[in-house]
DNA sequence: GCCCATCCATGCCGTCAGGTTATCGATCGC
DNA sequence: GCGATCGATAACCTGACGGCATGGATGGGC
């Protein structure tokens, strides 16, 4: 009924969530399935809680296994990332990882860097490119990383903002509406929109240049940020959409981070903006 | 040299980083300091870098063990958080708790409980009174916490503003400072002054009655934010401090929760704030 | 309606991780 | 140099965790 939870437990409990289904669940995990079930039996009563409901043909989460499933897959990665942390502190060559989208720097990198060089207590930076860099932070793969918000979740993350710059709809030269000085989204109502956020329908891109390709292709109509759009492909026009939320570039890092090289990078970052 | 840390690992760990001594950790650990060597040098292996420099006569930290030491302590309050709330909802009586410094809400809490009240998915909020809200809150021991910024570390938490007002000096009415219509904060260089932050030379005080009590007494000055100060004592004046950074009052939550009930308060605070 | 398939729980047993005590080796203070 | 202190090592013991076999409940097929 007492002493603290062993990650071992939560892992077991996660599997089980995540397909609801002991036997499967089990076999997953690489283990026997009364293994798995006398262990969440144990977890239960160390809680004191039930968290699952097993109907002996359905498994389904209580109000309270959904919390769990939640909590615990933080707390999960909060270890994870301790590990890795700790492992990249020791290499013999001390530096930090960027993560960023290809492009997506608004030509502020550069003079980010260089700041950063300057500062005292700054270390070498690495830029990594990748497009899920908020799970790179999450995992302790990169320590700071350049996000877009609203975008993405910086929920967890410390955060200095760079620069903001409204939503520019990018569509071909010969649409229609290309030739317009504004628009509004009411007026893309009939396209098929690509943004940066949840899925449409249509093809996928995995990259800018993918996504200025097929809408030079007439296939779909992008919205992004307007410091992405610099230089562009001279077959595509942008136009800025007046009544979507501005989006702001930052520099995000592990919230609980105390490192004095990170500390460095957010200044030569605050320093580099033009905010300032 | 795989397979994830054990938090039973991180805590023992931890009890030496702190005391930077295997038999004392280990008797407050209840075990013997062998098993405890051995559950260390386990996770040196494990993780293949070494924690501890040990010269026989003395123990301290590498580099690598002190970024775990930090890392460690976030992933164990993440494992404890997800426990209690975990607990806390399987209880039949479902509520959110809220923290804060008593009078510190400028007014506000009863509009943001009243709206908050009239929003779906809401819960009955509970106050609880408390100095270290942003405590409570990391260990999941309140839901969310009424902070000041930048008083407060907001790392990990996700925020709603409410409120900024200026700093405000508070001083005894027969001050001669108390006549001016602002100060600078260079004009209480030679002042004992008590803020929000940070420790001070003098006495301290445990409470706001106590901090002004403290004032009127002509023991301190003290610096705080102007919403606290309405009512103020008779014997007392307070004058804004121009220069010094205005203080921001915010509702704040956990980053990562997910709860609907979180966010129908948010919504209920977002609504109530005079900001909009 | 019976029977079988499915799936989680239980009982029993073996193994090893994690604990204990005893002891060694190294270092510092006197 | 000697004793005291402290971490590492050695030898051993116990119980937690996992495996296998089986039970019990439920739903679907014929």
């Amino acid at each position: 009924m007492d002493g603290p939870l062993e990650t071992r437990e939560l892992a077991y409990f996660l599997a089980v969530a995540d397909d609801l289904h002991f036997s499967r669940a089990a076999a997953r995990l690489g283990i026997a399935q009364p293994a798995l079930s006398k262990t969440i039996q144990k977890l239960e009563r160390r809680l004191g809680v039930v968290l699952f409901e097993r109907n002996s043909r359905t498994v389904t989460l209580t109000p309270a296994g959904q919390v769990l499933a939640r909590e615990a897959r933080h707390a999960l990665d909060a270890v994870d990332a301790a590990a890795r942390r700790t492992r990249r502190a020791d290499t013999g060559d001390p530096h930090l990882i960027l993560a960023m989208k290809a492009g997506g720097d608004a030509g502020l990198l550069s003079p980010i860097l260089a700041a950063c060089d300057r500062e005292p207590c700054s270390l070498p930076v690495r830029v990594i490119f990748h497009t899920d860099r908020v799970r790179l932070l999450r995992d302790g793969l990169a320590d700071a990383a350049l996000l877009y918000s609203p975008a993405e979740d910086l929920s967890g993350l410390d955060t200095e903002p760079l620069l903001t710059e409204p939503l520019m709809a990018v569509l071909p030269a010969s649409h229609p509406l290309a030739a317009r000085a504004s628009l509004r989204t009411a007026d893309l109502r009939d396209e098929n929109v690509h943004g940066q956020r949840g899925p449409t329908t249509g093809p996928e891109a995995r990259s800018l240049t993918e996504l200025l390709q097929l809408v030079a292709l007439g296939q779909t109509v992008a919205m992004v940020p307007r410091f992405v759009t610099t230089p562009l492909r001279h077959d595509l026009a942008c136009v800025p959409v007046t009544d979507a939320q501005p989006v702001t570039l930052l520099l995000a890092w592990p919230a609980h981070s105390t490192s004095p090289a990170i500390a460095a990078l957010a200044r030569a970052a605050s320093a580099a903006s033009p905010g300032r």
